[in-house]
DNA sequence: CTCTCCCT
């Protein structure tokens, strides 16, 4: 049967005459990942060269080659072969390689012109991992640089294709159609309020009656899967008394094969996002979508990783309903509205816009790349993780201040292991250590060998890591152990050979025992930004190096060790993070090491309990003080400390503010406000207290404590601030008197912010008119009128207003009460005095 | 109520 990829193969070779890359997008079953590679054998272009295609998983590398070369009547290795980690089968005769994608990094760093390959296929390109965007970087860096020939062909199901097809130079675009059945979407007429494992539960009761052929649910992880299964088997009887079969990653391989191979019988597969990509199940006519999954999340912030559970995209749920059409006509369920349905995003965002990108750092840093833009890519690694990676690089060595790769960095980069464990390698062989190192490397990067649901409490240990060495060890000893998990074990233990073999460690260095001191050291080498000090209560709490606040796990083998190192941490929701697996340090191993790390130190700081600048010399280690005692410090440093103590914590207020400093901050505010071009000084909270130490700091020499501080007379230094033009201008427009009709000089009240008001006896304005103004006229004094007593009668901002009115009444009031004093009829006419009549006359 | 998935 003719698969839906033939009808487009002429126009891909035609195409591959004239354009150096080219974009396939066809769907699922079109036949692309075995009819393409072959194809394009004869073509002229390729001048006897090979063709390498990546594939993202090493089960589907090994199909695609076997498959193919059985078209040819070959077996692998022949005219096509495969390369994955652990295994390798290819020949003189090899003009096909299916590699997996680290395979491919790998070589593009040792072989950087791809020497005998004619084009590179990236099988899969939708996905996004992390090391296609790079690898398809460094291609077609590669062709755009010394290899014009060389052909780039992205093969995918669902990406948008201009993107990419944009970024290799306008590349043609060729479409297939895709050969799968149709599947019925059924949405529910409202989200879902219940807890997913019931509403999943509840959705296969009902597809169990209403349809035929397997059904295959996806759940976020294993804990939902576990109590949908628990629901499922309680309450009624099930329709057709299906087998049930979980399906995750942790599962053994039996228990996978029990999931994936059809039954006698009806079944139902409670599955994570295994089943969405990487594991075809036979027999599915049906999928039930909770429409959830759980991702890793990168936290650039920290450092750390965060697992959480999201809503799945618009991509992945086409590719879960999919699974349910490769049989026949197929159906649907998805939890979720249709008005949901069109809030979900798009696509996943790719691998490399959320993971830690120290690897990826380091790998460009080989490729002799110090900035990542002059690269192209679809999409640009975010500059704060990478920032963050190069970082991390130069603690581990691995790049210089320049960011340039060091010696001991091009060695790492050639280790299949993060940089983290590959510094901890380099420094182990050099120490004697590499076997263990090697096991410690190897643990850290497969799944945990210890199972947690394994129900079996671990035993109280110095170092979480040692008991999973143990737990190795005796597998290797083919010892019986409680908790491990023999699959793991292994692939963690073949890991471990690779990595002897690449460091040239012989079989004569075995691995006699593994101490708790060497292990904390070894990781130490790995997570220098992870040695924790634990805080002074003395609980499970700890200070990382890197800065961040940490709780020790109840579930670690690890209790009461003062320092550690804290290997596995997960970053908290909310406040601190929790350290899963930690190893202890001995403080002596850790200042014999890290001496390079440890500086002593003068910090001078604001004790805010205290309310003064307290000094001491300090032992530190990152952001761990590891001792202090007391000592001088320079008058710079303490003024500069009290600063930021004032500007932290209780501000402007807790200055004196004389009157007179009062009053000349509200003058010059109001000038500010009236001639803002004339460049009057910004003297808002805001503004003084941001520059606080410029304007405050020569008046506080000597000073430490809070108290003292606020004794200091703000006025000169505020009138420090005008220059002398300035200061005499402001005793003109915002005068700090006014003389009134009775001759007296009356102050003038600027406020907080410069309203100017004037307090002033009655009998002192007798005759004035015009409202006194300040600023050449342009800002009226409200007055207050006093009464003898000097208690306010009237506020007004019209004088004349106020004699021809409200007066009369004001004057019939206080007759009575101050007989001394002249409240005459015609105020116009009166005598302005601060006097009684009885002065007066005399 | 800890633990999606893949890979050198």
């Amino acid at each position: 049967m003719l698969l839906p990829i033939e009808d487009i193969l002429p126009q891909l070779t035609s195409s591959l005459q004239t354009h150096n890359s080219v974009v396939i997008q066809a769907p699922p079953g079109a036949g692309k990942t075995t009819r393409v590679p072959l194809a394009l054998l004869d073509a002229p272009w390729l001048r006897g060269k090979g063709i390498v295609m990546l594939e993202p998983r090493r089960l589907a590398a090994t199909n695609a080659a076997r498959w193919m070369a059985s078209i040819l009547g070959e077996e692998a290795g022949g005219t096509v072969g495969y390369t994955i980690r652990f295994d390798r089968k290819v020949s003189r005769q090899t003009r096909v390689e299916v590699v997996t994608e680290g395979v491919l990094t790998r070589r593009l760093q040792t072989d950087p012109l791809l020497e005998g390959v004619g084009a590179v296929i990236f099988d899969e390109f939708h996905e996004r991992s992390i090391h296609a965007d790079l690898a398809l970087a460094l291609c077609r860096d590669v062709q755009q640089g010394l290899r014009e020939e060389l052909r780039i062909i992205v093969m995918s199901a669902t990406l948008e294709a201009a993107p990419v097809a944009g970024l290799l130079g306008d590349a043609p675009i060729i479409t297939s159609e895709g050969r799968s059945f149709s599947v019925e979407i059924r949405h529910l007429p409202e989200d879902s309020r219940d807890p997913l494992p019931i509403a999943v539960s509840r959705a296969i009761r009902t597809a169990l009656a209403v349809t035929e052929g397997d059904i295959l649910a996806f759940l976020p992880g294993v804990g939902e899967i576990r109590r949908c299964h628990q629901f499922l088997q309680e309450g009624e009887a099930l329709h057709s008394a299906p087998l049930i079969a979980p399906l995750y990653g942790d599962l053994p391989f039996a228990e996978q094969e029990r999931a994936i191979l059809s039954a006698d019988r009806r079944k139902v597969v409670l599955a994570t996002n295994i089943a969405e990509t990487s594991l075809t199940i036979e027999g599915v006519r049906v999928v039930i979508d909770s429409g959830f999954c759980r991702r890793l999340r990168f936290d650039p912030g920290s450092g750390l990783d965060r697992l959480v559970t999201e809503r799945i995209s618009a991509a992945s749920a086409t590719q879960r309903a999919g699974r349910a059409g490769r049989l026949g006509p197929g159906t649907c369920f998805r939890l979720w509205s249709e008005h949901t349905q069109r809030t979900l995003i798009p696509a996943d965002p790719p691998e490399i816009a959320t993971s830690d990108l120290t690897p990826v750092a380091l790998d460009l840093a080989a490729w002799g790349v110090t900035d990542a833009s002059t690269l192209s890519w679809l999409t640009p690694p975010p500059k704060s993780s990478l920032e963050e990676g190069r970082q991390l690089l130069v603690q581990l060595e691995a790049l210089d201040r320049h960011g340039m790769i060091t010696e001991v960095g091009r060695r790492m980069a050639e280790l299949p292991v993060h940089p983290r464990l590959a510094h901890m390698l380099t420094r182990a062989v050099g120490r004697g250590v590499g076997p263990l190192a090697c096991d410690v490397a190897a643990i850290m990067s497969e799944r945990d060998l210890v199972k947690a649901s394994g129900g079996t409490a671990l035993e109280r240990s110095e170092s979480d890591m040692l008991v999973r060495v143990e737990v190795l060890n005796g597998w290797r000893k083919g010892r019986r152990f409680a908790g491990g998990d023999a699959a793991t074990c292994r692939t963690v233990d073949r890991s471990a050979q690779h990595l002897r073999r690449l460091l040239n460690i012989g079989k004569e260095h075995a691995v006699v025992g593994a101490d708790a001191e060497t292990v904390g050291l070894l990781l130490a080498w790995a997570y220098p930004d992870r040695i924790a000090l634990r805080r002074g209560d003395g609980g499970r709490r700890y200070l990382l190096a890197g800065g961040r606040g940490a709780l020790l796990s109840e579930r670690s083998s690890v209790h009461d060790e003062p320092l550690l190192v804290a290997h596995v941490v997960e970053r908290g929701e909310r406040g601190d993070d929790l350290i899963r697996q930690a190893s202890v340090l001995t403080l002596e191993t850790f200042r014999r090491e890290f001496s390079d790390g440890i500086v002593t130190g003068r910090n001078v700081f604001w004790d805010e309990r205290e309310g003064r600048v307290v000094s001491c010399e300090e032992e530190r280690f990152g952001a761990l003080v590891l001792g202090s005692r007391p000592s001088a410090a320079t008058a710079d440093e303490v003024r500069s400390a009290l600063v930021e103590g004032i500007v932290r914590g209780p501000g402007l207020s807790a200055l004196s503010w004389s009157t007179a400093a009062r009053r000349f901050r509200a003058r010059v505010r109001l000038m500010a406000r009236v001639f803002p071009d004339e460049g009057w000084p910004n003297l808002s909270d805001e503004a003084l207290l941001a520059t606080l130490g410029e304007w405050l700091g020569p008046q506080l020499d000597g000073v430490r404590r809070l108290a003292d501080a606020a004794a200091v007379d703000l006025l000169p230094p505020l009138q420090g601030l005008l220059p002398w033009n300035l200061l005499r201008r402001l005793d003109e427009g915002a005068p700090t008197h006014l003389v009134v009709p009775s001759g007296s000089r009356v102050p003038i009240d600027y406020g907080d912010d410069g309203t100017p008001t004037l307090a002033v006896k009655l009998q002192e304005m007798f005759g004035l008119a015009e409202t006194p103004t300040v600023a050449w006229g342009r800002v009226p004094v409200v007055v207050h009128l006093l009464s003898p007593a000097g208690r306010p009668l009237q506020v007004t901002a019209d004088l004349r207003g106020f004699w021809n009115g409200a007066y009369q009444e004001v004057k019939k009031e206080m007759r009575g009460r101050y007989p001394k004093h002249p409240w005459p009829d015609d105020p116009w006419t009166a005598i302005p005095t601060r006097r009684t009549k009885g002065h007066e006359r005399k």
